[in-house]
DNA sequence: CCAAATTTGATGTACGTAAATCAAAATCTG
DNA sequence: CAGATTTTGATTTACGTACATCAAATTTGG
């Protein structure tokens, strides 16, 4: 059986109401006594049921979303999952409000994330957006002892206490790979069209793209980014306009968002040309590229994996519990057609 | 605020010990008021709060963990996952016991199965062998209402509530698209090595992988299966005489387990033959030889999630919850040189 | 319509923890 | 050493549910 605070009362020798104390840090304990009940707690293994003590408390947990309010369809689809959280929400004592702010707008961040310090919620799980001043508004949650956890994009030298999502120098250095293994030692040129250099997971994404190619892949050779701003429209043109002037382009990397309008450029001026095109992101439109051949294979961060990792994690810091390190990985995908689920 | 036993009782205009006998399908409670009482649960959108429930009841799941004693990598991390979660079960309120049978053995399958249909544990997991006598035995438990999830590799026909495993089929279209975009229509022939055509994540793999090869790659032709029996030395043996004998092997798929044997066969043979070669399963030998070039993809499955999913669901099962389809899903892992965890 | 059987209500205890109160004991201060 | 202060103990209530008991009300059978 598990111990419980009786057993641990009985081996310290004192009453149940200092071992309350020791436990739940309120003062009035000397340090001898706080000592020896904490001797106890290790010697006889206690841990605390945290359902239990949950109960006692009638804890809700309180946690905000933050997310930039961008219009595409990964941006949505994680809006969905959150969404999604927040429905099951009720039957896991946890509230769940979602903020939205402008896209990469730092100033808007830093704002929300200062105005929550007051708040003080349980925790808070953001898209940052990687400047220094959102670094410093998140390291003032940290120390104000608020857990935050980082999603889909991560902070450069801040203090949060995870980030829920995936690797992404390792995802561009993978799509170089695939790239140039389809492409199977041809010569030419690779266009690579990204929403912006200002998000940190676009310039990773580039960072381990472009190392590759060059360490390995010699004979191909990459073309000055195009920046669509995650804008499908934008990404429509800018890419048909490359198309149309270089006749050399044998590949095609989209490490951002806004697919839609690279695969109507695709449609309308590379149907002749047979280009090997690697995009981040499954959608409903990356899917039916993917199926009919425009694609070749879908680099994916399971947007509902994030957002429920990012729970569990804040529900543990929340509760000073351990998290299972491997559980919490969040995997890159890569899809073929025959592996779609 | 959630409602509870006590809103119940006052919406449906009963006591609360008559809201405690339907909810917990006690007797003595009219028709009548029994349906007044369950349209009052709906009404309300009543959740029972599991957490309270297990606290009051002093439950503690009971789990049994059926594996098969294969001396192979996989299996071995499998135990580790499955004593890893042992090792964090005391905080769940969870016991987990796991029982080790014979490989390929439908018989002491069934045995163990029938012995544990007498000791009703809250639910059951394990890695089928694919008999009509297992399916049989596995029916049987699911009769008398235990939770059963199949771990791994599935169970044809069967009533088990929920397969904690990839989809084999689609893996081996994965392996075939891979391979054969990786040879970029070179021709020539593909040696499989699989562990045994008894069980049927092994089938279902190469079923896939033909499809595709035969459908797509039409230049490349499969040899007939070698089966290793999971076992290193013996596919060590078989591979290495299929090296030497047939000078128009281009690519290896490897199926199933025992890669250490492959590996070394590998690198016997073909150092200077530039073989292209896709195996399952990241083991540190197949996570080495991907490093060193011997082999250019792994697919994968994680059997730390598969295991943690395993629980969930049972649990889930086990609480009358339901479970998050999506969550549960388990996923190919696609491993390349640069996305290795 | 009365007795027997069934159904319902009222109430208490338990699970493991949190939190509060008040009294008693120990320690410190001057 | 008295008095103030700090530390400790004892006890109670609460969280939401399960489960048991006994009494009261209702329904059923003859």
């Amino acid at each position: 059986m598990r111990p419980t605070v009786h057993d641990i009362a009985a081996a310290a020798g004192v009453s149940l109401a200092t071992v309350d104390r020791v436990l739940n840090q309120r003062p009035g304990v000397r340090h001898v006594t706080r000592e020896k009940v904490e001797k106890a707690i290790r010697e006889i293994g206690y841990v605390r049921d945290v359902a239990a003590a949950n109960l006692a408390k009638g804890r809700t947990y309180s946690f905000v979303f933050i997310l930039p309010a961008s219009d595409n369809s990964f941006m949505h689809g994680l809006n969905d999952e959150v969404r999604a959280a927040v429905a099951r929400s009720s039957v896991e004592r946890t509230n769940i409000r979602t903020v939205e702010v402008p896209a990469f707008d730092p100033g808007a961040l830093v704002q929300i994330l200062d105005e929550l310090c007051d708040e003080r919620p349980s925790g808070i799980a953001l898209v940052a957006t990687d400047a220094p001043a959102v670094r410093d508004a998140v390291d003032r949650l940290v120390q104000d002892g608020i857990p935050v956890v980082t999603l889909v994009s991560d902070l450069t030298g801040s203090q949060r206490h995870h980030y829920a999502g995936v690797d992404n120098i390792a995802a561009g250095r993978t799509a170089a790979r695939l790239l140039g293994r389809f492409l199977g030692g041809a010569k030419g040129e690779i266009a690579v069209l990204a929403g912006s250099m200002l998000v940190r997971d676009h310039r990773e994404r580039l960072e381990g793209f472009a190392a590759v190619i060059a360490a390995e892949f010699p004979s191909l050779s990459i073309l000055p980014v195009i920046e669509g701003r995650d804008d499908p429209d934008m990404a429509h043109m800018l890419v048909a306009d490359a198309l149309s002037k270089k006749s050399g382009i044998v590949g095609v990397y989209s490490l951002g968002a806004g697919n839609r309008g690279l695969i109507r450029a695709l449609k309308e001026k590379a149907v002749d040309r047979s280009l090997t095109v690697i995009a981040h992101e499954l959608t409903t439109h990356t899917r039916a590229a993917l199926l009919d051949g425009t694609i070749d294979a879908i680099l994916n961060q399971d947007a509902g994996h994030e957002v429920r990792s990012a729970i569990r994690v804040l529900k543990a810091k929340a509760d000073g519990l351990a998290v299972i390190e491997a559980q919490e990985r969040i995997r890159l995908d890569i899809f073929l057609k025959d592996n779609l689920p």
